[in-house]
DNA sequence: GCTGAAACTGAATAGTT
DNA sequence: AACTATTCAGTTTCAGC
């Protein structure tokens, strides 16, 4: 699982392979100019040593009932190590909660979630409160236009 | 295009290929409990209606020389629709901008952006606000930890 | 480390209940 | 709407360069 650094090759498949993530190798050997069996080769290795973490399906969230993208900001009074990773566990385990981050500045955990309506923030943000001991501030922005989402990152596919 | 509700059937698909994108037609058609022909006319048709969006392979952004997770608010001066749109368009097209939204409350965008330093960071937001004419005032949140990051939803897999 | 071919496994099509 | 059988495409493995 170490270093060895990516190449011109690596880069182009890591490329293609973000924008459509069941291409099939023959395919994808096209594209980066090889046959399929070196190509299949890097794809295994980028996979071991976890430089592609994994491949998903993209659903859109309306057509699945949860049309409502919310930010919540999240500041605890308290900031015990062991509140913090009560809150955390807490966090990683709520499918609703898309994202979660500790965040440095004005407050402490930046979160995204995804629901079927107002009533179910509600219930959540009250849900997630009531877990922890100690007061809590939140600010929620609720997203108007989703102008972009996704996790594709850029790959500049210079040489080596 | 249109309606057609998702069974328990096609929640399950859903379900399964937003965790392994990749998994064959055969072995999704062991996981749901049919043969490999309706499962395969089934994803088909969610694809069409746009249920499924897409199959991306997920990397690992330090991985790729992007370790560095910023988020920014920014609240712009004047909020004429054409600026909207010009701004809107440069954050649509800049790939180290991960996601972007339109937010109701204290703020208007909601930015979030993957960056290989603070150096760069620096760069960046200043490349964007001189892209637009008026005065816009910015917060920035380094992400300490990322605690959870995804897209997948969750499917309630219960009857019709 | 890549090519190309042979053997195998999965996908697509069409015909059946 | 789903199953089965056939055909075809993609994957895997390996000999040779």
């Amino acid at each position: 699982m170490p270093p060895s650094a990516l190449d011109r090759t690596d880069r182009r498949i890591l490329d293609t392979l973000q924008r459509d993530g069941r291409l099939p190798m023959t395919e994808l050997a096209q594209q980066v100019g090889l046959s399929t069996s070196p190509v299949t080769e890097r794809v295994r290795r980028l996979e071991r040593e976890g430089v592609i973490t994994g491949y998903h399906a993209r659903i859109d969230p309306a057509k699945l009932g949860r049309p409502l993208l919310v930010f919540v900001e999240l500041t605890l009074s308290s900031k015990s190590g062991e509140l913090f990773e009560k809150l955390r566990n807490e966090l990683m385990h709520e499918p609703r909660v898309l994202e979660c981050h500790l965040v440095s500045g004005r407050f402490d955990y930046l979160i995204k979630m995804r629901l079927s309506a107002m009533s179910e923030y509600r219930e959540l943000l009250a849900q997630l409160l009531q877990k922890i001991p100690v007061p809590a501030q939140s600010n929620s922005y609720v997203v108007m236009e989703e102008i972009k989402e996704g996790l594709t990152l850029p790959v500049d596919a210079r040489a080596t």
